[in-house]
DNA sequence: TAGTGTCGGTTCATTCATTGAACCGATGAA
DNA sequence: TTCATCGGTTCAATGAATGAACCGACACTA
């Protein structure tokens, strides 16, 4: 997103939420870090997006408050991205905006199925159980290859997912 | 949004809704097209965007099917911008992203407020409604004015909007 | 009939973000 | 000592966004 990345004009909750997740890659580091992703050479394996281009969207993720940053060893000190509580609540308009992508941008079988833990039942469009029809946390949801995925990446972050994968367990 | 907007290596239908709307602007033009805004110059007043990227974005969302070009007047000729049904089916994804940004990145009580016709009953955080639990589809959605909102704007669509409005009935 | 205004654009120079390759510093392993 | 890894930063080139200016078709008015 080029030249002001804030909506100023809207007054409008859609137009503050795009200047925290609306630039070029945003949505899909906050995706992986859903997914359970949390390092910098993982991101960028499973994204292939440029290096620069992910620190300044990790920092502007901290910075915004969606991530923070969690030593987990000093010698060498490395840092991980850990979702914040705002982090973890993106995951209902992540889940709609890619079932709407499911069904209308894809070709093709799911590639990707979503169950509700408690009830091992697939969600639904909206991210509600079709079991028990509540909506959905993150952490009660499982992501389970579908019918329509390619196992054709070899990055560490697309290897783990090819088997069943609780959202923010950690990953790989 | 620069240098290749599409996320080619992700096999993931989060990249491919992103490619057909994750560009700068796209959704808040969906948006606006979901409250029921129909023609150019209404977009170009309402949300302060160039008049050329305004022309690109139209005519990228006609050609990825989420608009289509309507000619209502021949002499002289105009066109509006209407919906198709995967234009419509953004509703979810547009209005949990809203709400996201109403909680998360607003500040401030909320500053539109959704209401399921049928019910006469506010939409929760995931758009159901609070009333029948049942999920919305546009057109029984009413939008009115929040406590949070302030009139400062003036072009017709802001103004139409001080106003309960049902979605995506004409405006203004 | 000329002049003016509106609508829906296009064109253009400038500014800025993205890209991808190269580089870098700290550390650990051989 | 050398080499590899991790997590970045730097830099030149490319291309998108911006905003002002321009434009063509038509309507309305004097």
């Amino acid at each position: 997103m080029a030249l002001g990345k804030n909506y100023e004009g809207q007054q409008c909750a859609l137009a503050r939420a795009l200047e925290l997740v609306g630039e070029r890659w945003t949505l899909l580091v906050m995706r992986d870090a859903l997914y359970g992703v949390r390092r910098y050479g993982d991101f960028l394996a499973h994204l292939d997006i440029p290096r620069a281009v992910l620190s300044q969207r990790l920092h502007a993720l901290v910075e915004a408050g969606l991530l923070t940053r969690h030593r987990y060893q000093e010698a060498p000190p490395r840092d991980e991205y850990v979702l914040t509580e705002a982090g973890r609540a993106l995951w209902t308009p992540v889940y709609t905006l890619s079932q709407w992508g499911e069904r209308y941008a894809a070709d093709g079988e799911p590639m990707r199925l979503f169950f509700h833990l408690p009830c091992d039942a697939p969600l639904d469009m909206n991210g509600a159980c079709t079991a028990c029809g509540r909506h959905t946390e993150p952490q009660e949801v499982e992501v389970r290859p579908g019918p329509g995925v390619r196992f054709v990446r070899e990055d560490a972050v697309s290897v783990a997912m090819r088997r069943p994968h609780r959202l923010l367990d950690p990953l790989p």
